[in-house]
Formats: C-alpha cells, structure tokens, sequence
DNA sequence: TTATATTAGCCAAATATTGACAAGTCATAA
DNA sequence: TTATGACTTGTCAATATTTGGCTAATATAA
C-alpha cells in the first residue's frame, strides 16, 4: 500500500472529490489524480496538508510518504535490503547516542 | 560509516591519491574530494567505477552509496523506523512475488 | 445526449544537481 | 623561510530533474 492508494482510500470513504483535495492543496485536479496515482510525489507540506484535511494520522501518512521514497532509491537494486538493514542500523546509532 | 568513509579507507590504505581516483572518474580533485567526505553524491556509475578501481566488492559499496541516500530522506524524520519497515515489507513481497 | 470526475500528455517555470575553477589550508621538504 | 604537494572550501554556470498548469482524452452517470 503505497501513500497513493492509501489516500484515496480515505478520500472516497468520506465522500470527497479530487478537485475539493486538491483546491485545498492548491493544486489542479490533474495534479492530485498523479499524486494519488503514485505517478508524482507529494511535498511533505501537502502530506501534513492532507492528513488536516482527511482527518487521518500525520504519522501514518508520514511514514507511507517516506517509504515511498525510499522504495523508489531502492527497487531493482540486489543490495535493497541489505541498504536498507545499514540504514536502520545507522539511524538507531544516532537516535541512542 | 557512509559510502565516502568507506572508499577513504580503501584508497588510503592502498596508498592512492585523490587525484588518481578523481581521474580515472573524469572528475576533478575536489569533486572526488567531496563525495569521500559524503558532501556530494557519487552517481552509480561512479560506485561502479570506484568498486573496480579499488578493486573493492561492488555489492558492499552499492549498499552503502544506497544507505546514503536513504538516510539522507528519513534523517530528522520521527517516523523514519516505521517508514524503513514499511519499505522492507514492500520490498520482501516485490521479491518473493 | 449532457454533465461531472478522473486521467493522459505536453510544456514552461522553478528547483536541484553536477562539475569546473580559483583560492584556501595544512603538512612537510628544501 | 619558501616551496611543494595533498587536500578542502566556496562560488559559479551548465545541466538535469521536478513541479505545476493547461488542454484534451476517457470514463461514468443522469
């Protein structure tokens, strides 16, 4: 589940429309159909944004916005999941110091 | 240690100069000088070429230049774990799909 | 049909990245 | 001290990527 898929998920459940999303962003429809599509990537601001609107979690949106960017550093690299145990490890370290 | 720590040690310890490493790369001394100290990005081809030169292993180099960049996207995030299993979890099923 | 919602494709503006250059520091040798 | 060599810093232009708007196409419904 990507931050795309999810949103759109919220978004119909409640009964909203592209166009109302994306006059609150301040974007056009066609830009919002892209970001709910995956074909472009929101900026952090327009994830907190969203997450106002849609009266969802920060943090979830956050993190499935994040991941989608680290997927795409990482697909059809062998070393994904070894980048990805480095990087883990690496950001623990410097939480705990 | 990130990808530029690493590539230090190996030319260091192999008695190379920056501007040796730097030439082979068609770059100049001080861009080489830059990504050791991790304040530019090589770009993959310059891993690849790096790993060879060094005579280092490809995949071990990949992941860290790999790390790298995923740090850089979830530092001063606070849902930078939960965005990393997120991403392994997606990744795992990519593969085993 | 007509109207509304969403998607596709293309283009320009804004932003980020890359590399080169000049000048700087630091250490050591003459 | 001066000179030299290795490396670093800062700035700039060229290039590449991203972002968003526009128009047109496609669906979906009344």
């Amino acid at each position: 589940m990507h931050f795309g898929e999810r949103i759109r998920e919220l978004r119909e459940s409640q009964g909203l429309l592209q166009r109302q999303l994306a006059a609150n962003l301040e974007i056009d429809t066609p830009m919002f159909s892209k970001i709910e599509r995956g074909e472009r990537k929101a900026k952090r601001e327009q994830v907190l944004k969203i997450a106002e609107i849609l009266k969802a979690s920060e943090q979830e949106l956050l993190a499935l916005w994040l991941a989608d960017q680290i997927k795409e550093i990482v697909t059809d690299e062998d070393q994904a999941l070894q980048a990805l145990k480095i990087a883990q490890k690496d950001i623990n370290q410097a939480n705990t110091k």
